[in-house]
This record gives C-alpha cells, structure tokens and sequence, in this order.
DNA sequence: GTTACCTATGCAAAAGCTTCTCATTATCGC
DNA sequence: GCGATAATGAGAAGCTTTTGCATAGGTAAC
C-alpha cells in the first residue's frame, strides 16, 4: 500500500490522503473510527480536518483499500483491506475487536442466500461477547 | 402479546403502547423503523408523538418484547420478538426482507467464540443481495 | 367514583455522527 | 512556472436518536 495505490485510485496524491493511509497501515489499532483518526493525526502534529477525514475514508473505500464496518453503537469503524476476508468479535466490555474466518459459516451463508433465491452480494457478521483479556474490567 | 405483557414489563397500559405493540403485530411488515411506526400511527390517526415511538420501543425492547437490529443505512428496524431466533437478509435493491435460521451458522458462531477465549453474548448477522421477486426493481 | 401520586407524553431543543457548501489552496500535466 | 481542476478546512446542515420539562394520564388506595 503505497502512494501508487491512491493514484491507481484516480486520486490526487495529496498530505492527507498519504497520512491516512500511512495512519492505518501503522496503527496499532487495527479498527479504527473517523474520529480516532482524526486525533491521531492530530497527536501526530497534523492539523487534518474532520470533513477530510471522512472524505478520504468514503473515497478509500470505494477504491478498494479501506473497508467499513458497521458494529453496534452508531459509529463506523474502518480498516485496511488487506484482500483476506474475515468477520470479527467484539468485546463488549473493552471494546477488544478479534479477527476470524470461518468457510463453514462462509459456504453456508450461500447455501441460504441460493436457497431463498437472493443473489448474494455481501454480508455483515459481528460477535458480541465478553474477552478474557487481563487489562479487560469484569464490569460494564 | 397483550396489554398484560406491558403490566409485566413494569410499564403503565397506555394508549401508545398499546397502539405500537398492535401496531408490530398485525403490520404486514415484520420489520419497521421508528419513523415507519410513527407514520403508520399517523395513518390510522394516532397522533403520537416521534419521541414517544422511540422511547416506547426501547422500554419494549429492554423488556424482552421487541428486537432492534441495525441493518445499514443508519437507522434502526424493529420487530416484535417472537421467541424464534434467526437472522436476516436483506434486499439491496427494494428492502425486502427474508428471515433464517442455520444451526449450523449458528453452532460455528459458539465455536469460533470459544476458541478465541470470548464469552458469547450475542450476534449479528446480515446478508446482502438482490432477490429475484418480480416487483423488485432491477437496478438500484 | 375520587383523590393523590407518580409515570408517561408531546414538543422542542440538543446530541452524536456524518455529509455538504463554499471560499481558499494545492496538485499535476504541460 | 502556469493554468485547469481537484482537494482541503471550517462551519453549517442533515439525520437519526435522545433528553428536558411542563402537562396529561394511569393506578392504586380510599
Ligand atoms: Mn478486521
Ligand atoms: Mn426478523
Ligand atoms: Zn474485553
Ligand atoms: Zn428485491
């Protein structure tokens, strides 16, 4: 992921779009919201607007190098797509998001969408449980 | 599900929440917005107010009568909850709605759980595609 | 059936996230 | 470098959902 893929994106490569893009190859936080972005830029001595920020993800997704995920509590929270499909389990104390991928869940999936006649064209599943993290608090 | 099943949530038997859970159980779709409710109230010449609609759906929703599910696009849809866990799929192009339930999705959700050291809560899962109805439209 | 208490309602304002408007600035091919 | 065009930043606006507050209404005890 580098500055040609912003070009190949039709993409001016601008300090914005180079930061953010570096921000989530980097981030040690794979899943991050707009906000969080902006912050970090902030923190980093970038002064990015909030409105680009939003903008550069919205147009990074449709390139293919960003996705968004829609978990539960209003606020989207995008990653670098790095090719590999998978969904995710959240923690719902910590906030701790896991990867995974399962071809059983995934063929069976089509097997529904066939089945009731849908032309699948993607899918959203999130877990939602309870991490068993040291640093995560038994408590809500 | 009647007024009786208000009295057992702790809630008073009052004229919007007995016109909502009517409402939920006799529309002929299963899954509504909290704008869908109000307007559907304002139809039959309910004049309850929006603010209402939503607070009654989260009390009924808190007290195991109605699910929420946050389908994409923003907003929230609700259903009466009929005791039958499943999970849904959505018409990209005209919103129809097919409901499913796949025990095996559903065991390899719980195995997934474990194997990552989470205890599971809950889950959301969502397909997208286009159905094949004849009055959907075939293009967006 | 009344009364009294306390909850529920409606309206408007506010909140939270995201998008849009528009004047200004930066990129990039020539 | 220049000019055409795209991108940015700041704030306003949009949408869904929540909240504050004065008023209306349900309930349970007389
Ligand atoms: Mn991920
Ligand atoms: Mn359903
Ligand atoms: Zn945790
Ligand atoms: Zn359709």
């Amino acid at each position: 992921m580098d500055n040609q893929d912003i070009k190949r994106a039709g993409l001016k490569v601008t300090l914005p779009r180079v930061k953010i893009l570096n921000l989530l190859e980097s981030a040690e936080q794979r899943h991050v919201s707009a906000e969080d972005v902006y912050k970090l830029l902030l923190e980093e001595g970038e002064d990015i607007g909030l409105a680009t920020v939003y903008r550069v993800l919205t147009q990074f997704e449709g390139a293919g190098l960003v996705q968004r995920h829609n978990f539960e509590g209003g606020h989207a929270v995008f990653e670098l797509d790095r090719g590999a499909h998978h969904d995710h389990i959240v923690c719902v104390q910590c906030g701790h998001v896991e990867e995974f991928f399962d071809e059983v869940i995934e063929k069976r999936q089509r097997d529904v969408a066939k089945k009731l006649h849908f032309q699948l064209e993607e899918h959203a599943l999130t877990l939602y449980g309870r991490c068993t993290r040291k640093n995560c608090p038994n408590r809500k």
